[in-house]
RNA sequence: GGGGUCGUGGUCUAGCUUGGUCUAAGAUUCGCGGCUCGGGUCCGCGAGGUCCCCGGUUCAAAUCCGGGCGACCCCA
């Protein structure tokens, strides 16, 4: 195993610019758009994040989620009907209160979150509980005015997510979809080699108008953590809140049980960035990779001809054998030149092509993660490549994994809890579940309370660190972004 | 929410303190031509900037002042 700061330590000593610099140079995002907080997806920014939600919408469908496309506006009146969720959200919307010169009589706002826009429409098309249980999903832009710094890809005042909303018959069902959702988000977070945490949200931290919030936490390498998915059990309040009832198979009427989760865009591709990437660029997972494959020919003066016929023979062969291939066989680089600029935009494995190779019928392939080189037979390419893919996805996630063991600490007092939050880890402390007690946290180090342990219940090893009663649970606390 | 730093061709940086020699410099990038090509060659020619915006001070503003917009950092 490597050293994980190996050609790591610009990411990590100074991770901000490294990241821009990333995000301009492998043309992820442009953040010159002249509005604050919008940032525009460029070509490999956005193939990216495409394959990212397709994986994801791939999965919900298999799910019997169904896709659907609400409107980007709600009317003012809906979105007040569930009054926590107006509370959390209403300081950050975006109003549209004018067409043209006329002033609109029913002011409309764009969605910072669909439960409004959808709610309504399932109360038309919910009647019995042979309807149910009803699940939807879509990926769509949201907008929310942030206060805070905005940041591209993690913060920005428009964003891209998948967000799904499903209602049952009670709340037990609901318990159960809850689980299909977090499944869904591993399975996609899994692919892409990242690892998380799934956290149980203190209630004073939940989403508003919900019962209980999951979410999923990712390690950064400025030790602030990074909020990539969220999965929410809302019970009866929004189905109140909206009037969403059915007839049960006694005749009577009874409120369903609703759910919903959402899957940031920008954000889990901050995070496999961020994971990932070292001092030369973007590493990229081969299932993501908008070219898995780069092949660079070195054309020796006398032998171009050799070495472009047997480029296009190799490119052929790995098309045929369904990679995504660049070949990048352009005369104004030097092929030196060529490595540095597709190890910056992340691509997986590279072919080097000259002279040598052509004669022995054999290719040199390069793994991005570790810059190993392997000569191999042509013969043996496809299974070479789709076995250097499957070593490059099992390198990184177990890095990915190791660092976060490696971010996680444990602190027994405020105190030794301070120096672990200046370490910038993420820190598991004992916790009697009292808010007050959290706040107190809030107010004596520089990171907040994330939650629980989702998966499994942890047992505290002594009294809470803020008030010495009992400990109940064991906290997670960390910067955030 | 509070404090700080900053904004100069596509990118990065110098110039700003002490206004004038700035018709804004360098590197990189980009375009054309040549030479090359096994880890960022080199040469020639060329392109690219209302010095973030608005206002003020002044004979004179990239430079000083006010406001705005935007970016980054730290703290809560």
């Amino acid at each position: 195993m490597h050293d994980l700061t190996d050609n790591q330590t610009e990411k990590f000593e100074n991770f901000s610019e490294w990241f821009d610099k990333v995000l301009l140079e492998a043309e992820i995002v442009d953040d010159r758009y002249p509005v604050k907080g919008f940032s525009v997806y460029r070509g490999w920014g956005y193939s990216i994040v495409k394959r990212i939600y397709q994986m994801l919408e791939e999965k919900l469908e298999a799910t019997d989620h169904q896709p659907m496309q609400f409107p980007v506006v709600i009317p003012e009146d809906t979105f007040q009907k569930e009054e926590d969720h107006i509370e959390g959200f209403s300081t950050e919307v975006f109003w549209i209160t004018h067409a043209g010169e006329n002033e609109l009589d029913r002011r409309l706002l764009l969605r910072p979150t669909s439960e409004t826009a959808i709610y309504p429409m399932f109360k038309i098309w919910i009647r019995s509980h042979a309807d149910l249980p009803l699940r939807m999903h879509q990926t769509c832009n949201v907008y929310r005015y942030e206060t805070k710094a905005t940041r591209p890809l993690f913060r920005g005042r428009e964003f891209l997510w998948n967000e799904a909303h499903t209602a049952h018959v009670d709340f037990e069902d609901a318990e159960r979809q809850v689980n299909v959702g977090v499944e869904a988000y591993r399975s996609v977070y899994d692919a892409l080699g990242l690892s998380y945490l799934i956290l149980k949200r203190p209630d004073f931290d939940k989403f508003a108008g919900a019962v209980y919030s999951l979410a999923f936490d990712t390690w950064n390498p400025d030790g602030k953590v990074n909020q990539i998915g969220t999965v929410h059990q809302l019970g009866e309040n929004f189905a109140k809140a909206f009037e969403l009832t059915y007839e049960d198979d006694d005749g009577n009427r009874a409120h369903a049980s609703t759910t919903c989760y959402g899957m940031g865009m920008g954000r889990t591709l901050a995070a496999t960035i961020a994971h990932h990437g070292d001092d030369n660029g973007l590493v990229l997972p081969p299932v993501v990779a908008p070219r898995q494959v780069v092949i660079v020919p070195i054309p020796f003066k006398g032998k171009e001809d050799l070495v472009s016929q047997y480029s296009n023979e190799v490119k052929a062969i790995l098309i045929d054998a369904g990679f995504r291939v660049a070949l990048d066989d352009g005369d104004r680089l030097r092929p030196g030149e060529k490595y540095y600029k597709w190890e910056m935009f992340g691509v997986p494995i590279r072919a080097e092509l000259g002279p040598r190779e052509a004669n022995a019928r054999a290719v040199t392939l390069v793994r991005r993660d570790t810059k190993e080189k392997k000569k191999v037979q042509l013969d043996d390419l496809v299974e070479e490549v789709t076995a250097m893919a499957a070593e490059i996805q099992a390198n990184i996630t177990a890095r990915s994994r190791e660092r976060l063991e490696g971010e996680l600490a444990d602190a027994s007092s405020l105190e030794e809890l301070k120096n672990r939050m200046d370490e910038r880890r993420i820190v598991r402390v004992n916790w009697c579940g009292d808010p007050s007690c959290a706040f107190e946290i809030k107010d004596q180090v520089a990171g907040e309370v994330r939650g629980t342990l989702w998966e499994r219940h942890e047992k505290p090893t002594g009294d809470c660190l803020v008030c010495g009663d009992g400990g109940k649970y064991i906290a997670y606390v960390s910067r955030t972004y």
